[in-house]
DNA sequence: AATGAATGAGAATTCATTCAT
DNA sequence: GATGAATGAATTCTCATTCAT
């Protein structure tokens, strides 16, 4: 409605991919309508069958096209670091500024692994494990070169920092949504970024460091 | 187990409860057919409807029974303890017995709050915000207490540890599940446990202990 | 309308199956609407999917228990025979006497076999293809006996055969049709069927016999 | 053949014509989608509508053109002739001849009468009818000049040798599909006619010549 | 004249819920 | 209380036709 529909010929495939991951985010995969996306890319429904094959087919399309980037270029940026931390320092910090910039893109952390891995298992490549895959490097790394403790379970704390961060993303959207009547807590994605760190970092307790 | 509804007649809510829930979590609310929990109960379609009004009511009894029960009882074994680690441990010790015994109840904790939020929205009690907040209480006492850093946001914090607990349930899903096809991975709820609290205890460094 | 819906009940799938034929014949299988076919019916569009799994299911059901039955009933009445002539007097004068009784059944016979052939290719048993096949066995054997001409080519007279049966269907079908201006025609299934011996017996000459 | 329209521009409207008729033949008129036509015929689909006012139009203009170009052949052929049975062979001849020069101008003999008849009520030229008319009227002919049985029922057997026609060329539509399975069958379009005249000459039993 | 992306009316199908038995 | 066949509103997807370039 407020956006313009008339830009550039070929565009119209990122304005539907764009529309139907707000729609996603907003009401989740099985109860956004095809209508809704195409309400909000300022196209027929039929026009979506233009560019992809189904509904389906564009979540999917949003998984692999999404994700795919952020993970490229979390590889380029923490290949020429050594210290796992600083790695994984960087792999957040990148996720967070992502997730500034782009509101929804940061959402679609959101949609359940296990659900999407339901639509994902067809393709060899599923990118949200790749994503969690990734953890676990930076940890067996880390485990390597004796900067994590001998005994962490990778496997396991792969899935606790991205259940995590997961949760530092629903407690924004939590705090902006109805359900949540205390209306002074302000989230700052930034503040909570830090709070992830440092809790992975020293833990609850905080030594003096 | 297959033919006969071979327990008390008065069970029968419960069955149908535990069928929904079983379902709920591996399908997620919206993909969950009536007709799939009427099959995992063992009951016609039908009789779903003498002891529930409708779908959405059994997800709302679903909540308010089993995380009720489950809240009650962390409430009462925690009100005795000063320390809030002692808190938090036994809080999920309690949860990961709670998996251990009875696999379905524990599920719960994967119904994501954010899905569920979108339908329970229209209602003023919300059973997994009051467990969220529970964290909340025991991490605010940690800090007047002087036990947790001056500078921990409890209300990321809780939000934190409840998405790490939810990836560690979710790391034992998927290590069952076809899709990690690594099948050397035998997962220890006991030991992914450890982990957590480990972590959340003193980050992934670990302390010279 | 006219039916009564209240028949006894597992009768449902033969209304629902003869609708699906009437209507079929009437338009066409890909003009008809399912919801017409449940409005012939008296049931609600959805129960039809409660006996067939699809629009196209309920189409292959029909050929293949309608052609199921005939074929059955052809094998069992020329089997008693030898001479080829009576057994393709007998089963063209069964399949006329069926066309008769059921007049939407005959009708069938004119859903174009290549059109059905694109359909029923999925299954190992094509019925138009083995009751046509028949009619080349009955030929191969009057070939052996030396009752038909050594020199007949069974692979194509069975298809001239088959078409020349189509062919006086139709021309009940256009008899009855506002296409055909000449409303003096009083088509008889009898007659014609008469023809059809007397022409694949001596031509178009006809012998002084 | 792939890129360029390397036929003169007045063309387009035959090659079109052309590849509607093959489509039509190949799948029927309803479930021939009209991006197979434009497809087919090299064009754009938009293209169509420059020479053609629906699909149905084309399908109209299919039967005008094309049976009337056949008709109006064969009725210059024959009109010299006095023997009905020359006629008949004249007649079939030329359509086999036509289709084995224009494989798909031929083909209209397989678009279905009934099909056709559907769409073509409401004209009161109907090509194929004015066809199977011309049959009829030889047939006439012959009984009057005592060359064919007096018995001989004219309106049935013109519908009879049109089928049997049609199932001709069926059989060769079939023998070239992956449907028949038996390889070995090589169909010849001119044993086939033989053997057609032949039965309609002498029937099944052929007499000693 | 040619294009092919955009359209949207219309179709097949799903599934929570009802209700007669 | 239990059943499960019947329901039909709501949804996804198709495809002939249009029209700006």
């Amino acid at each position: 409605m407020s956006d313009k529909s008339d830009q550039k010929s070929g565009e119209k495939r990122k304005i539907i991919l764009n529309a139907a991951l707000k729609t996603f985010v907003k009401r989740g995969y099985p109860e956004t309508r095809v209508s809704e996306i195409a309400a909000e890319a300022n196209v027929a429904e039929g026009t979506l069958y233009n560019y992809f094959q189904s509904k389906e087919d564009l979540l999917l399309a949003l998984f692999d096209e999404k994700w795919g980037g952020i993970i490229d270029d979390i590889r380029k940026k923490i290949s020429r670091l050594d210290d796992p931390n600083k790695k994984l320092k960087v792999m957040f910090s990148l996720v967070v500024r992502l997730f500034k910039k782009d509101r929804h893109l940061a959402e679609i952390f959101l949609i359940d692994v296990k659900q999407s891995s339901i639509f994902l298992n067809n393709y060899t490549v599923n990118r949200v494990v790749e994503f969690i895959d990734l953890i676990e490097t930076i940890l067996e790394e880390g485990k390597k070169k004796g900067i994590y403790r001998k005994d962490l379970d990778t496997r396991v704390a792969k899935m606790i920092i991205f259940g995590a961060a997961q949760g530092i993303l629903l407690s924004r959207v939590l705090s902006e949504s109805a359900a949540v009547e205390n209306k002074t807590f302000k989230f700052s994605l930034y503040r909570a970024a830090i709070s992830l760190r440092d809790i992975f970092k020293s833990g609850l307790v905080g030594e003096k460091r």
